[in-house]
DNA sequence: TTGACACTAGACCGACCGGTCTATAGACTT
DNA sequence: AAGTCTATAGACCGGTCGGTCTAGTGTCAA
């Protein structure tokens, strides 16, 4: 998850960059764009990628993968409170993120998971930051859960059920058009 | 789908070639591995890669990807032929798939995922070559199914979420580790 | 023996990669 | 006015990218 597109903002420069990784993460991956493409389409030079992120390229990919899941998980919790019926909160989650990815022409689809499958063992700080993501995402259904009285172990296995399912019908829907 | 290496077989540089390319697409994606590189674990030189496939690493992508396909129905087809449960053959199938993961030390995912999320709708030959491998695979699942009486409609339904399920587990398993 | 053809072999190329470097502009202190 | 610090700007660099090109090396038919 997840394939909404970040709010604009007051959109600094910061946010232009984190922006215009996490629309190249949704469509083609980290190894898809290159640093210059990125940076023209965040209007930015270069000196101002490592003036904001020192670590290059892996530290903007690893900024965006936190932005992104905080925007997640606070759209999560705020649809959960919103709406009592887990089911029905999903259902709209789900609804959302088709008509994204239909919007976009079926080309946006999950900044996570493309970086996560891209990403080697050896790629520390990516993978600690999608494995972090992911596990938030799922720590936030799963509190949904239990707190309409599903018991624990049971939504948790639930929450990976729900982001696997998400993740690889988007993965098929995202091929097929 | 699927994580499984292909059998070592009489390897001819053609095979040896897809061989390479497949774990690449397992591991790191299509973006992520360079063709010398490629070339080195294949043990060949540059001139056999452009003789082999003239459409150059596309070609070999998409030629990686149908084979791969069909060892997988292949695998699927003689899993449901000697197991009358399809719920029995699945955890056979899923469990091997997780003991591939972990005896890689969970590197190895699945190709197919990798590479879809990596497309843009203008890689036409890969995105047609995904998406034939997947309908592929759920046609196959969808016929183990409607053959044990499930209704076709909902056999189609459930092999969809079944692949779901299992792309999205392997792609949170992989990065949880 | 020779010619044709499938295949192997690797030097070579321009383009682009991620990253470094120096220069400068503006805001704020002192 | 001078100094400091953050942020912007882009020229520049070595390395690697995917891809082309020429030169062998079998193997088989005639």
């Amino acid at each position: 998850m997840f394939n909404k597109p970040l709010p604009d903002g007051p959109a600094g420069t910061r946010d232009r960059l984190i922006g215009a990784m996490l629309e190249a993460l949704g469509t083609r991956g980290f190894h898809g764009v290159g640093i210059s493409e990125l940076l023209h389409r965040a209007k930015a030079p270069k000196g101002v990628l490592y003036h904001h992120f020192p670590g290059g390229k892996t530290e903007w990919a690893v900024a965006t993968i936190d932005t992104v899941v905080v925007h997640i998980t606070g759209a999560l919790e705020h649809l959960f409170a919103r709406h009592d019926d887990p089911v029905q909160a999903l259902a709209l989650w789900m609804q959302e993120a088709q008509s994204i990815l239909q919007g976009s022409g079926f080309q946006r689809g999950c900044p996570l998971a493309t970086i996560a499958l891209e990403s080697t063992a050896e790629d520390t700080a990516i993978r600690e930051a999608v494995a972090k993501g992911f596990a938030a995402i799922r720590d936030c259904l799963k509190r949904a859960l239990v707190a309409r009285g599903i018991e624990a172990q049971q939504a948790a296995g639930l929450s990976s059920l729900i982001v696997s399912a998400y993740e690889g019908g988007l993965i098929q829907a995202r091929v097929a058009g």
